[in-house]
DNA sequence: GGCAAAATAGAATATTCTTTCCATTATGCA
DNA sequence: TGCATAATGGAAAGAATATTCTATTTTGCC
C-alpha cells in the first residue's frame, strides 16, 4: 500500500496526528488509537502480534492503523518510538543518584522523589496493616446503614475519593464537607458508621465530629497515621498509614490506595451479604 | 550450541553474572560485554546486528556472548531487558484472575492488589513522564495570575488536593468544583492558567471549561491518562499518567504523586523568581 | 430492503532478524 | 617453531515478524 503522506518525526507530531486522527476512525482502528493512547510505552517492545492482540484487533489491521497516521507500516511506527525509548532510559536511571547530589529543586528530580516516597510508603502499608483490624473495618462498614465521611484539608481528598468510589457501587454515602460552613452532624444516627480521616495534627473537626458520632452510637472506623491518634481514644477501628515524606511535604499515594482497597471490599462485602440473602 | 547454564532470573542477577564474567572473557566477547554495560537501555530495543554493529562486533560473536550468560540466544536476553520494562502487566493480569477465581474479595488480597497496581503505576510515571513537558507545565503554572483547577468525579480528588498544596504554599488557586451548581468560569482571564485534571472517558464539563479557559487566552496544563486525550487538541501541555487497574477500579496513587510534585515544583519556583528579583 | 463502498479477518507472502555452522585466524604452551 | 586449542568472521539456514492480498462482512445511503 505504501505511505500516503510523511510519517510523524516526533513524538509531538505523532500525538497531535493521533488526536486528529482519532475522531473519525472506523471501530477497528480507533481501538487501535486507542490502545496506542493508553499504552505508548509498549509500542517499543511488543510486535504486531502482541499489540494487536491487546487491542483486540487483527494484525493486519493495526498496520493499517500506522499507515493511517502516515507510516509505511508498523516497523517504521515502532522506530519511532524505540528512538524516543532510548532517550528517556538512561535519565532513569541516573535519576536516583541525582536526587542527593541536586540542591536545586528540578521538577524531574522531585518527581523522581516522590515516587521513590510512595514506592516506600506503599511497601509500609503492605506491610503494616493489620489485616483483622481491616476485615473488622470493612464488616463494620458495609453493615452501615450510612457511611459518614469525614476528613478535613491534607485529608480532604481522601474522603472525596471514597465519597466518588462508594457512590459508584451505590453504597449510601455522606460526605461532611464544611460546604457552606453547614454542618450535618445531626444526620448521623446509631446504626450509622463514621469513617474518619485525619493525620498529625489531626484536624480538631473532624475529630470532633468523630466524638459526637460516637455519642450517637455510630461505630467509627478511622484512618490515620498513628497508633495514639484521638480515634483510637474514641474507640475506633484505626488503620495506620504512615506516608513516607520528601522534605516538608507529605504525598498521600499510599493512604489513597487504601481507601480505595477498603471502598472496593466494603462493596464486595455487600454485595455477597445481599446475594447470599 | 544452547545454553550451559539457567539464565539470569532478573537484572540483579543479569548484572551479578555480568560483573563476574567480564574479567576473563576473551576480546571480542568482552567488547560485548563492555558495551551492554554502557548502554543496557538499548538492548531492550535493537536487533543483534545494531549492536553487534555500535559493538564493534560480528552477530555471531554477540549471541556466542548472550550464551555465555546463560542465554539460549540473543532474544531471550532481549526478554530480560524487555520485561523488565513492562514485566508488570502480564503476571498483573494472571493475578486478577486469580483474585476472580477466588470468589469473594479478600480485604487483605485486595489491598495487596492496590498496593502492587500503585507500585506499578510509580514506576510507569517515573519512565513515561516528559521532562521537557513538566518543566514546561511547571514555568506555565509558576507564571500564572491565578491557578484554576479543573478536576471532577473521579480527578476531583486530585484537584482537591492540588487546592490544599498550593493554598499552603500562598499560591493564588480557584478550584472550580460546582458546588451549588454554581459557574464561576468567568473568573477565568488571560493570563491565567487552568490545570485541568480528566481521565479516559473524559468528564465533559472539565473539557468544557478547559475549551473556555483557552478561549480566553489563558494556557492550559492537564494531567491526564492518554496521548489522545481532547486536552491535546486544545493545545494544553498535557502530563500523562496512566494507572494500572484492579479490576473495574483504578487508583490514583499515581497522579497524587505527579500532582504534589507538581505542585512543590511550582511553589520553589515562584520562591526562586521573587528571591531572584 | 437492496446496493455500493468501506472495513475487516484470516491466510499467504515477503521481509527481517536470529542462530548455527564451518573455514580461517589468533593464542598459549612445550 | 610447531602444535593444539580457542576465538573469530562470514555466510547460510532457520525462525520469527511484518505486510499484503482477497474473500467476506459490515456500514451507510437511497
Amino acid at each position: 500500500m505504501e505511505r500516503k503522506t510523511t510519517p510523524p518525526a516526533n513524538m509531538a507530531e505523532f500525538q497531535a496526528r493521533l488526536a486528529h486522527l482519532s475522531l473519525g476512525l472506523p471501530k477497528r482502528l480507533r481501538q487501535c488509537a486507542d490502545y496506542v493512547a493508553a499504552h505508548p510505552e509498549k509500542i517499543a517492545v511488543s510486535t504486531v502480534a502482541d499489540l494487536s492482540r491487546a487491542a483486540g484487533v487483527q494484525p493486519s489491521a493495526f498496520v493499517r492503523f500506522c499507515q493511517m497516521l502516515g507510516f509505511s507500516g508498523y516497523s517504521e511506527m515502532q522506530a519511532l518510538f524505540r528512538g524516543d525509548y532510548a532517550r528517556r532510559w538512561p535519565d532513569y536511571a541516573t535519576r536516583l543518584e541525582n536526587l542527593r547530589a541536586a540542591g536545586e529543586a528540578q521538577p524531574t528530580t522531585l518527581l523522581a522523589e516522590f515516587v521513590e516516597a510512595g514506592r516506600a510508603s506503599l511497601e509500609l502499608l503492605a506491610h503494616q496493616v493489620d489485616s483483622e483490624v481491616l476485615e473488622d473495618a470493612v464488616s463494620t462498614l458495609a453493615g452501615a446503614r450510612i457511611i459518614h465521611l469525614l476528613g478535613l484539608s491534607r485529608a480532604y481528598p481522601v474522603a472525596a475519593y471514597l465519597s466518588y468510589a462508594f457512590e459508584k457501587m451505590n453504597i449510601p454515602t455522606m460526605l461532611h464537607d464544611k460546604t457552606g460552613n453547614l454542618d450535618h452532624r445531626h444526620a448521623i444516627q446509631a446504626g450509622d458508621v463514621a469513617l474518619a480521616i485525619s493525620f498529625s495534627p489531626y484536624t480538631p473537626e473532624t475529630v470532633a465530629l468523630a466524638g459526637f458520632a460516637r455519642g450517637e452510637g455510630a461505630d467509627l472506623v478511622a484512618i490515620t497515621d498513628a497508633l495514639n491518634s484521638p480515634f483510637h481514644k474514641l474507640g475506633a477501628r484505626a488503620l495506620i498509614v504512615s506516608e513516607v515524606d520528601v522534605g516538608a511535604f507529605r504525598a498521600l499515594s499510599a493512604t489513597i490506595s487504601l481507601a480505595i482497597a477498603l471502598a472496593v471490599s466494603v462493596g464486595a462485602r455487600r454485595d455477597a451479604a445481599q446475594n447470599g440473602n
